[in-house]
DNA sequence: CGCACGCTACGACAAAAGTCAGGTTCACGT
DNA sequence: ACGTGAACCTGACTTTTGTCGTAGCGTGCG
């Protein structure tokens, strides 16, 4: 009962505390897909087919404008899902668009089957409240800092949120911060020089280095 | 049986569908309350004490910023609940402010009292998963207005969705719209009359008429 | 009637955000 | 070594957004 497909429902929390009978059933439904890197997902507007939880890698979810502008809505990892808002809508349409970031592992339930699911499971319903309820809460801080902070402001808020400690050590490129913040890349280099000659950064090959995080605390608001 | 709480009780369409059984538990616990208009229901950040549900008049969901420009969240009306999000989640506090647009008389559940009573009902449970749900779309559309939109183009969605077919009959001061689209008095009337000097609206007292759905529907993206 | 108040109109201005074009650096593969 | 492309820097410029002060206009009320 170790095949891949086990290993697999067991990185993925919300699934892998099903009981034992709703887990066999769920091995006859599920699907698993993998997709290169920059591979598109799945695409806003369509019909919602299915439900999507990472095995592994990384999936962006995200908005496009008309004029192709991106507005990030989450980054997501191992064991999270998504997709799984439109099932519990009368008219279910893929709410933002998925590309994978890297090579990238999923599983996948067709829409009816991930309904029944949650209809026989307490618990797993109850774990779904907690994930919207989670991500309402990001989404109105998102809506927060879009409607009230300056890129500058959001900016700040975005390195204090990455940064472990004074250090940032991902590499973000201004263009994935970029349409994290909702705005473009010259804007975001702007600001970031506007923070270096402040004195609150600095920037190093590789990682950025925050030197004040009160100094940027303080930036946040406005 | 049919006394204040119980007429109350059923104009909540989330709170009415429960058994006989559960509607006598939930009576000994929910409190009554009501508000004057502009009268601050609850305030973000504070612990989270209780759940809310509307049983008449209106409330305004908002974010402050630290300047003291708002955000809207959304307007509810009876039947609808707020503040149900942080029981939720590990810490609950509240997520934004509240206030009683109109007189507003509310039903409110100890935190507590409405968990336990999500645990032991499955019906109410998928109740609030179609809730936030529905919840989440809206907030995600929120995100890419302010995101990726300009005050005329949201103005324009606004005022689109507002309109019973050419006419927005309700009354919306700019200070109003303002706070909805995430910017200030000043600028909403600039954007009005740009798009009255295009010739897709008219003003009168009282009343906007919208003259060309289809051109703001094109004003719409960007 | 006259006054106060809330809402709006308008113009001038300042700041922020977005756009554009040219040039630099650096990693990578051939 | 060389070319290529991605990422980034830079400055100039436009547009959008935000801010301010003043003024008009209607409604309601003493």
């Amino acid at each position: 009962m170790d095949d891949q497909l086990s290993q697999d429902l067991n990185t993925i929390p919300l699934l892998s505390g099903l009981s034992a009978r709703t887990l066999l059933q769920l091995r006859g439904v599920a699907l698993r897909r993998t997709y290169a890197p920059g591979a598109l997902i799945l695409l806003e507007g369509d019909p919602c087919a299915a439900v999507f939880f990472i095995v592994s890698g990384q999936a962006r979810i995200y908005r496009l404008s008309p004029q192709g502008r991106q507005q990030v809505l989450a980054t997501l990892g191992p064991g999270q899902g998504f997709n799984t808002v439109p099932p519990f809508v009368p008219e279910a349409f893929n709410p933002a668009s998925a590309e994978a970031v890297s090579e990238t592992a999923v599983l996948t339930l067709r829409k009816e089957d991930f309904v029944s699911l949650v209809r026989v499971c307490p618990d797993l319903s109850w774990a779904i409240l907690e994930d919207f309820a989670s991500r309402l809460l990001h989404l109105t801080d998102l809506v927060e800092d879009l409607a009230l902070r300056s890129v500058r402001g959001r900016l700040a808020r975005f390195l204090l949120e990455q940064a472990d400690g004074l250090y940032v050590t991902r590499q973000w490129t201004q263009d994935e911060m970029a349409v994290h913040l909702g705005t473009v890349r010259d804007v975001v280099g702007r600001a970031l020089r506007s923070l270096v000659d402040a004195g609150l950064l600095r920037i190093e090959r590789g990682r950025i280095i925050l030197l004040s995080r009160e100094g940027l605390e303080a930036e946040t608001d406005s």
